[in-house]
DNA sequence: CACATAGTTGCACTACAATGCAACCATGCA
DNA sequence: TGCATGGTTGCATTGTAGTGCAACTATGTG
């Protein structure tokens, strides 16, 4: 599952979703890499509902995996060079109500749990590995 | 209905829908503004379902309209200006089935139809009045 | 091998958005 | 004032996408 070729009816149906929003444009402001479990932690929404987000996002070519062990790491897809554009306009759109600001505080405050860079441990937040907020 | 605030929820919403995505792509281009007749013959859709796709557009605040007489002309707003790197974006796109440029040459000759940069006359594809393709 | 843990997926349900039709409004002109 | 014309909109229908649950796979460890 490599670069998949954009598809201009797609790519905007993708981000049209505003938890996928929040999922590109925490890894656009943070340049980082991210495992689901940690994106649990920082959205706080359920694992198996980030999850088909996740693989909405690969499928539609915005973000690329890499699996370490029992882990996968998602990150920005950059080509075609237009996207990095677009993450740009992305990080650009207003906060409205603050939950982009929110997500980077709590993958941030998340990310120091990691060792050597690497995330260890699983979903902090029990009560989201399979229910809803 | 000057400048709305952009909801960035509802942004690649408005732009998720392929109609709309052909009317942005077209008014950003050719960086013109244009009336619904030209655009039902310049797209070869139904004046009802490109009307209510203009709707759209301009309440997510990507389209201002200027009306005179009986003709109301729709140009893209470029306020916030990220919007316009959007627009860079979009012209950017992949033209898989070169839809885009279809619209393009169909407009540019229905532009040479104009009398002092105004449009006289009406929808020249009558069937597409009501009904579509 | 048994078990814990990180992540995935099929199914049912629900909500919403695009479409088509037909009726409608708005403007200009004889 | 009546009619033609440019454009709008309410309603019913349909398809699709997001959600939640529960069962599942995959990897690592004692």
């Amino acid at each position: 599952m490599h670069t998949l070729i954009i598809n201009p009816e797609f790519l905007f149906q993708t981000l049209s979703d505003s938890t996928r929003l929040r999922i590109v444009r925490l890894l656009a402001m943070t340049k980082q890499e991210v495992c689901l479990c940690e994106l649990v932690d920082s959205l706080f929404e359920p694992q198996y509902k980030l999850s088909k987000h996740l693989k909405i996002l690969r499928q539609n070519g915005l973000i690329s995996i890499q699996k370490e062990g029992r882990w996968v790491y998602h990150r920005l897809v950059t080509e075609p060079h237009y996207l990095v554009t677009l993450y740009q306009v992305i990080c650009l759109l207003p906060d409205n109500k603050g939950v982009y600001q929110q997500d980077i505080t709590h993958f941030e405050k998340r990310l120091t749990l990691r060792e050597n860079g690497r995330c260890k441990i699983g979903i902090q937040s029990y009560q989201l590995k399979t229910k809803g907020t």
